[in-house]
DNA sequence: CCATTTTGTTTGTACATACAAATAAGCTAA
DNA sequence: TTAGCTTATTTGTATGTACAAACAAAATGG
């Protein structure tokens, strides 16, 4: 390894970014079945566990901008997944039926993915990797 | 939190990118002086290191797709950057003089970026994050 | 109760990145 | 040597995501 590949491969952003590539494409994958891209997904849990939600709510929890969220909602609208009710400033997220049916395909989907990395990676060592990338992200996105 | 928060916050897939959200704008700030996003900035670092070097080789050592690469070099010849020479089915590209006057730029950017972070996160913790991260990263790319 | 500020959402636009298909060059083996 | 395989690059197109500006509703303070 030269110097410039030690640079690369001790800066976070380089190294975060292409991990997080990896894993997005090993979750594409996972998610296929279900007709969904993984955030799509995600966001599908949240309205499937918390009907009424509302978009601020979920892109807290998503870590999303507000835009991205709208988009998100707007595509899972059209596709017959989710309704929006206007409640004055604010919109509240329900599951249609066909919805509330990929409740399933994407917690196997889920579960899929979570065992496929855990193979790769060692259960525990994936599982306390993912415990640090989170409390690491939390810290920088407090700034 | 909720049960589906600690399905988001336990899963690699959503950590991974939303740390690599957090600390790409974080970097975009600190390469903004050197009027490049920060993929582009490490490009131009790998050819000043390394002129003549191939895109082929470049791609491998980004890990990104080389229609991604062809892209990056496109714009950063357009502006004057780089130069590419084509030798039979390869390129071979370098920098030029403007090139190579960004090398001092991006290395003081690159070293404020990390010294932002290690800041936040600590200087040895964040070191040893991105350790990690560039080993699952390279575990999951073989695969 | 109006004027101002704050908060939530949407729209326009742009960037990073990828995949698949097309193209082009080189390599191999009959 | 030529027919097909492999490798490198480019082009067309699509997705995810963001920022900034616009818009709309609500809250606040005079």
């Amino acid at each position: 390894m030269s110097d410039i590949d030690k640079i690369l491969h001790h800066c976070l952003y380089f190294t975060a970014n292409s991990l997080a590539r990896a894993i997005s494409r090993m979750a594409e994958e996972a998610f296929r079945p279900t007709g969904l891209s993984p955030s799509h997904a995600f966001l599908m849990m949240l309205v499937n566990d918390t009907p009424g939600i509302g978009q601020k709510a979920l892109c807290d929890q998503l870590h999303l901008a507000p835009s991205t969220v709208t988009r998100f909602i707007d595509t899972l609208v059209y596709r017959g997944y989710l309704e929006r009710r206007s409640e004055g400033k604010t919109s509240r997220v329900y599951a249609t039926t066909a919805g509330a049916e990929l409740q399933e395909p994407i917690a196997e989907a889920w579960k899929g993915l979570h065992e496929r990395y855990a193979e790769i990676l060692g259960r525990a060592a994936g599982d306390d990797l993912t415990a640090r990338i989170d409390a690491a992200s939390e810290k920088l996105n407090q700034t």
